[in-house]
DNA sequence: CCTATAGTTGACGTATACGTCAATAGCGAC
DNA sequence: GTCGCTATTGACGTATACGTCAACTATAGG
């Protein structure tokens, strides 16, 4: 079974993160890797965790964002009715979010399509141009 | 035709940004909007750059990498081949980026739908529970 | 012309997300 | 054990993106 723990210099290089990085996620909540004596030891979960992380962070929430969302997916105690309710709520909450940065993202990528059209038909009569003139 | 012009508070309003914000962004580059006297005038073109901008904001990008994807999408003089080129190519690059975002996005939503499909899995089953329990 | 309201420019403060450095502690190989 | 490398814990620095005054200035309405 899967259960190798990894030094914080291997997470810092798989994931391409420093190790400063890492240590402040754990400050703020996103990660809580085990310890051998002082030493942080991580384990595949804590590498989902960051995975996640990342990602979220990559699409702009704050670190306090990102560690919300983990804790809804982590496998925690599912709690009573009241809680499940509450964490379903969430989930809606945060994927109207993603559904706007998704639609922010297709209509830039619409924007960038137009442009490069223009921008190719620029480069087109250039071009001939160029051959009308040099022949 | 639409050459209104519209001053800082109603295109703060319109947008849901502070008039410092606006000031900020202009301090950046983002934005340049015409004065009367000292008093700043936004035109149509500018309000389109700032959607833009804040687009980008939204999706996680710095206010410099902002300025340079709007940049590149307002109507500039395209110049000669070479800068024809150049722009392509930030083109794709950017494009780049905001596909890696839209994995991001997909892959989030799919955990999300996992985790929101067990939440509700357990709700039934504790609601089923509870009719049993309940008769 | 005068007042009220909106707008302007600094200047400084703040929150977030780390980078950087120093001092030290621990672990692995020999 | 000890040499060397890795890791850890502060502590302070820095870049970004604004918020928050303060002190004027401008402009529109009566």
């Amino acid at each position: 079974m899967p259960d190798h723990r990894y030094s914080i210099q291997e997470v810092s290089r798989e994931f391409d993160v420093t190790p400063r990085a890492l240590r402040f996620y754990e400050d703020k909540g996103l990660i809580a890797p085990a310890r051998r004596g002082t030493t942080r030891l991580y384990s595949d979960r804590d590498r989902t965790r960051l995975r996640l992380a990342l990602r979220g962070i990559r699409l702009g929430f704050s670190l306090e964002e990102c560690r919300e969302i983990i804790d809804l997916y982590d496998p925690q105690q599912p709690g009573g009715a009241r809680q499940l309710l509450r964490l379903c709520d969430k989930i809606r909450e945060h994927r109207a979010e993603l559904l706007h940065k998704l639609r922010d993202i297709e209509a830039t990528l619409g924007t960038m399509g137009e442009v490069e059209a223009r921008c190719l038909a620029e480069l087109l009569k250039i071009d001939a141009n160029v051959r009308k003139a040099g022949h």
